[in-house]
DNA sequence: CACCTTACATGATGATCATCATATGAAGCC
DNA sequence: GGCTTCATATGATGATCATCATGTAAGGTG
C-alpha cells in the first residue's frame, strides 16, 4: 500500500508514545523491540526504519516524556497562579493517582533510580528535564523566597523521592503515609496553608 | 577436595556480598548468574546449590544489604549522639563519596526506582528497610519535635531522592548542587546549625 | 500502464541468559 | 584402601532479544 504523506511520522510517534509508557512502567530494560512494535500493531521488522537502535529509541522517548510532562503540568495547574498553582502542583504530584500511573507520570520520578540502565544517549535529555523542573518550581515560589533555586532544588528532591518511594513500597498504608507526609511538609516548606482535608488530591 | 565445615556458608556469603554490590550498581537485571559467580572465583554451575533461583538470590541480597547498611550507619555516626549524630548522618548520606559508591551505599536510594525490576520475593525486605530507616531518623530528632515519625518520613524522602537524583544526573555541577542544597535544607529542617563549610563532608 | 519508492513483514542470526543434568575430585569414614 | 559425600565444574538446553537481510504490497509518478 501507499501511505498518507505523514504516515511514517505518525507511526514513529505512536512507537515513541508506547515506548515512553513502557519505559516508565518497566524501565528501559523492560522494553523489548518486538513487544513494543506489537503493541503499536506492527511487527518488529519495521522498527529500524524509524530508529537507529534501541538506545536511540530510548533517548527519543525520554525526550518526548519530558515534553509531554510539560504540557501535562499546564493542565494540572489550569489557570491558577502563585500559591494556588504551587499547591495544585504539589497535590497532584503526590496523589495516589499519580503514584498509580507511572506510565503517564513525571519522568524524573521514574528515571530517578534507572541511572545505571539509561543509555548514555538519553542522559542529556534527563539532565535538561531535571533542570527545567527545578526552574519551574522556583518560578512558582513566593517572591519573598531568599534563594528560590536552592529551595526549589530541595523541594524537587523530596517530591520525586517521595513519589518513587511510595511506588517502591509494597504496603499500601506505608505508601500513603509517605505521600501524605511529604505533601504536608512540602506545602509548609513552600509557605502554603494547610490544605483542605476533604479534597486533598486533584486529577491531572 | 573436601572442604572446611563452613565452606559452603562462606561461599554463599561471598556470592551474596558480590550480588549486593552488583544490584546496587547495575540494578537487579544487571546481574548475570555467570558473571556473578566468576567475580567470586567460581563458575556458574554451582550457583543453584546455594540459591533456588536468581529471584531468591536477589531477595537474600536485598536483605543483607539492609543488614550491612545498619552496621555501616553505626560506624558513620561513631559515638556521637543527638544533633551531632543526626548531622553526621545527613552529611555522610549526601556526600559525593556516598554518591560515587552506590555499591556499598544505602539500599533505599539504590532500589528507589527499581520497583518494577525487583522480584516480589525481595519486596518485603525493602519495606522493612524503609520502615527501619524512618524509625531510626525519628529517633535522632530532637525530643521537642511534634510528630517525629511524620518529619522523619519527609526527611527520608528528601535524603533518598536527592542522592538518587544526584546519581542520575550527568552534569557534575548540577549533581553537587542537588546534594549540597538538600544537605543544607535537611540540616535546617532537622533543627541543626549551619555546618562548617570547611569540612562539609564526612567519611563513613 | 509500467516502474520505483516507501512502509512494513518475514525470517534468520548471533548473543546473552537462567536453569539443570551430569561429571569430577578431594577428603572423611569404614 | 575403597566407598561415599559434597562443593563445585562442564556442558547442554531452551528462551529471549537486538539487529539485519530480504521480501512484498501499494500507489504516486513517469
Amino acid at each position: 500500500m501507499r501511505y498518507s504523506s505523514d504516515q511514517k511520522l505518525q507511526t514513529r510517534n505512536r512507537v515513541l508514545k508506547a515506548a515512553a509508557a513502557q519505559i516508565r512502567t518497566h524501565g528501559p530494560q523492560g522494553v523489548g523491540v518486538a513487544a513494543l512494535m506489537q503493541e503499536v500493531g506492527l511487527t518488529h521488522g519495521g522498527f529500524y526504519a524509524h530508529f537507529a537502535s534501541k538506545d536511540a529509541l530510548i533517548a527519543a522517548a525520554v525526550k518526548t516524556m519530558f515534553e509531554d510532562a510539560a504540557t501535562q503540568r499546564h493542565r494540572a495547574i489550569d489557570d491558577r497562579s502563585g500559591p494556588a498553582a504551587l499547591g495544585a502542583f504539589i497535590d497532584s504530584y503526590l496523589s495516589p493517582d499519580h503514584r498509580d500511573r507511572p506510565d503517564r507520570g513525571c519522568p524524573v520520578a521514574c528515571l530517578l533510580g534507572q541511572s545505571a540502565q539509561l543509555p548514555a544517549l538519553a542522559r542529556p535529555a534527563f539532565d535538561t528535564g531535571v533542570r527545567g523542573m527545578v526552574r519551574l518550581m522556583a518560578s512558582y515560589l513566593p517572591d519573598t523566597t531568599p534563594d528560590p533555586m536552592a529551595l526549589a532544588s530541595s523541594l524537587i528532591a523530596e517530591l520525586a523521592g517521595a513519589l518513587a518511594l511510595s511506588r517502591a513500597v509494597e504496603d499500601e498504608a506505608l505508601s500513603l503515609r509517605l505521600l501524605e507526609q511529604s505533601r504536608l511538609a512540602l506545602r509548609a516548606r513552600a509557605g502554603l496553608a494547610i490544605p483542605n482535608p476533604e479534597s486533598p488530591y486533584h486529577d491531572h
